[in-house]
DNA sequence: CCGTTTTGATTGAACCTTCAACCGATACCC
DNA sequence: GGGTATCGGTTGAAGGTTCAATCAAAACGG
């Protein structure tokens, strides 16, 4: 009847300290560079991956895709980040139907100053608090959770640093 | 000038996969949780914790500190669960200014609904894809970050099943 | 004891995300 | 080529969260 394998209280005590570390650390990078930048968490990320593409652009569903999000939700991401002069939509040239997101200079350098309070809210949060083999088990757990949850989903090489390469 | 300290390329990775895997992990919990019972992640959590609350209710306030939220959002969140007839306010006996949020038979069965797919997918998404040693780093990372971002926050044992004691 | 401050909680507006419906453009296929 | 299915993207409504304002009850302070 109940075949349910239950969580062991060791298992629950894991589950439970994750879950509220993941809420706390969310909010917690959220209130900071809401507060310091005047962009979610979210809208932040949209121009960091802006910024390392070709042409500082790309297609909506590429973008969707790197992103991890919905054609919607994206839609609607661009929009605002559009009204606040960060982003700009272009026509694709190739394909009538698509719209390509253009990082303004105004984006770039609203990333650029919001950069180093946020790599610094991370490592103090994250980084400065665990050891270096806490560090790599926590990578080795983050790909093979991903691995589970989104086979198909690639994890590009990324630069933090807006100025680097 | 520039006194930040960036993160290396190997860090870079590791919260890159981290990050991704933190929203690709709350989506999946979520939509599972709203597809199958009907309730976002985070009510359910505020059912679990009433559910082991003695006289399976709490007072507002303290529903918020042990769930990490707003006043404003646990308002929010209670007049809707009350809507769906999970959850009751009462009047707090001992300060009248006081609401107390009480779980009903028909909250508590549909927590009691809930549980199975959710411990299942639990399990599904983190467990079953990590090494015991996995694990227990896991743990203790979790604990490490939530020490630095609240050092205040207590981690309540807890049951995943609330047919437990 | 009365005025002030603080606390517990609610409310409404603004914002973000999701969901479903939709539309034009492209691809398929016979 | 023309009908149909699919794709890329947008839109509006509904739900959830945050923020600031509000209010009554309680605690404080002279």
């Amino acid at each position: 009847m109940d075949d349910t394998r239950w969580l062991t209280p060791a298992e629950q005590d894991v589950w439970r300290a994750f879950v509220t570390m993941l809420g706390a650390l969310g909010d917690h990078m959220d209130k900071q560079l809401q507060r310091d930048s005047g962009m979610p968490y979210t809208y932040y990320e949209i121009l960091v991956v802006l910024s390392q593409a070709p042409g500082r652009s790309l297609r909506m569903s590429e973008l969707a895709g790197l992103r991890g999000a919905s054609r919607s939700r994206l839609s609607h991401a661009v929009a605002r980040l559009e009204e606040a002069g960060w982003v700009e939509r272009r026509e694709c040239p190739t394909d009538k139907r698509g719209s390509v997101a253009a990082l303004t200079d105004k984006g770039f350098a609203a990333l650029a100053a919001a950069a180093p309070g946020h790599v610094t809210t991370v490592r103090e949060a994250l980084f400065d608090r665990l050891t270096p083999e806490q560090v790599a088990v926590l990578g080795q757990i983050s790909v093979a959770v991903l691995e589970g949850l989104d086979p198909d989903r690639t994890l590009p090489g990324c630069r933090e640093h807006p100025d680097e390469p």
